[in-house]
Formats: C-alpha cells, structure tokens, sequence
DNA sequence: TTATTTGCAAATCGTTTGCACGACT
DNA sequence: AGTCGTGCAAACGATTTGCAAATAA
C-alpha cells in the first residue's frame, strides 16, 4: 500500500529526466509511508538509514527532497520554532495549528480557512501555497498567560 | 518619540526585577524604535552596535530578547524559511502573509482574520498567540505555477 | 557586597556545498 | 561513455551555552 505512492514519487523524477538510485528508492519509500505525518528531514533520514542496508548520507536526503519539490510533489514548511517539516502535495489538505508550548502540530482542515484564504489572496494579490499556513499558539494544556512562562 | 516606548521597555525589566544595563538600554531603544518593521535579531544587534559606542555581543540580544519575551513586552516569529523576525506586542495588530520567493511579508490587519481565528480556537480548544500568524505564498509578482521553479 | 549581565569563544542544530568517486541511462 | 547522484567532510547561518570578568542593585 505504502508501495504505490512510493513508485509515484519515483515515477515523476524518472519522467523530469532525473535519476532513480537506491537512496532516492528508499527515501521516497520513507516518505510515502509517512502519509499525513509532519517528518522532518532528520525523521526521514533515520528512517531511510533503518530500512536500507547500506548508509546514507543527510544530504542525500536533503537533495532527494529538494528534487521531489522540484517536481511540485512535496512542499517543506517551518511551523514555529524547529526544524521545518515535510507534506506530501496530495496530502496537503489541511493546515496547522501549531503549540509553541510543546511543538506538536494539530491539523485542521482546508474547508476551515478556505473562505478567509480565497478572500486574502484577492484582496491581496497574493497566491497562497498549499499546506504552509499556519496559526501558533498554545494547546490547552499549555494554555497560559502571554509573559508568564516559568 | 522613539525613546518614549524604550523606556518602557526598560521600565518593564525593572519591574520583573532584572537589571537596566547600557546594552540592555541601547537593545530596547533599537527594537522600541523599529515598531511595526520585522526586525531579525541580527539586524537588533547591527543596529545597537551602530548606536552604542561599545561594541554589544549577539549573545547579549538574544538574551535580551528572551527578557523582553518573558515579560510579555515582544515575540519572535518564524515566518517561512530565514530567522525569526521580532514583534512588540503593542504592535501585534497584524497578522502576515509571506512570499516564499521574496521572503517578504506584508501585514494584514487583524480584522482580517479575527473570525477564523477565533472559530479555531472554539473548535479545536487553542489560544492563539498574537502575531504568531502566517500565510505562506507568493505575492502577484512571483505568482509561478507550483512545482515549475527555476 | 553579591547576584546579574556581559563578552568572548566554543558548541549546537539544521541545512548547504565542494569535491572526487561511483552508479544510472 | 558521459552525466548525474553519492558519500564525506567541511562551511554555513542562526541560535545557545559555559565561564570568568565587569557591573547594577
């Protein structure tokens, strides 16, 4: 199942001229098995490395993701402070709420802000990307007031 | 006129009991006087330098930072890719919408989005903070088909 | 005086790059 | 065969930290 959207991925680098390798096989593999997970490259490099038998390197990784993006099937979005994350183009359905307390991203649905994002890029003149919309705050367990952190 | 707010700032460390220092003096007279640009915290520290006679460490405006943001008085946030920019939050009447290919961010106002934002946070019980609000795309000159970059 | 801040230098984290070797096509 | 991708190591920018000397309270 995972196996599908794997051969996709790499299906659309064979077609823009680019190489199929193992690395770029496994990584992808990694990629299409997260699904609507938030991976960061770091995730998807300590998978990449526990499925192949062979190393690999992190800027493999980072190239391997720079290519998918150059092919419009993965977007990367840096949601609050850490290290930005990984979407599946046609995972891109939602978009984040993202605690700044804890880090962890809640998804929300693209239906909620649709209206507000059509009526922002008319009046703005503005094209928004996909899944790089995102509103930081504080979960309730974390809810606390502004300025008194511990 | 600028002065006005650093002292403010100032005053605000004072009263949460932390040390008025020069480089703490010269740090909130930069980030008073740059109200509503998007401030990054190198750009602070070229600015104090250029207006203290000695020469202020980066380390000095992080820290900073970190005391204005623990007393309520500033934010940081990381809109698309680069560093974080700052924000007072007196200032925090906006909220942002990002190019992706420029780094730029235009401001919109807060009414904009007031709807949503609330909607979110009834629904999926969030707090959201000030400014921490970003759309990710590309403005109408960089408007680009996604996927087809350069 | 005495706890905080400072500056400096070094460490960290995420990401990028140069380069010689190895592998797709 | 020739181009493109790889690993490695080193460079990078942003941010953080340890520590001894400097300073506000």
């Amino acid at each position: 199942m995972p196996d599908l959207d794997a051969g996709m991925l790499v299906e659309d680098l064979r077609r823009a001229g680019m190489r199929v390798t193992t690395p770029r096989r496994v990584i992808c593999e990694v990629i299409a098995a997260s699904h609507d997970e938030h991976l960061t490259a770091t995730e998807v490099h300590a998978r990449a490395e526990a499925m192949a038998d062979r190393g690999i390197d992190v800027s493999t990784v980072y190239r391997t993701i720079e290519a998918l993006e150059s092919v419009g099937r993965l977007h990367h979005v840096h949601l609050g402070h850490g290290p930005a994350v990984l979407h599946l183009s046609d995972h891109a359905d939602h978009h984040h709420l993202v605690c700044e307390q804890c880090g962890r991203a809640q998804d929300i649905p693209l239906e909620e802000v649709a209206d507000l994002v059509s009526h922002l890029e008319e009046r703005y003149d503005f094209v928004a990307a996909g899944v790089h919309f995102a509103l930081v705050g504080r979960c309730v367990g974390h809810d606390a007031v502004p300025g008194n952190s511990p």
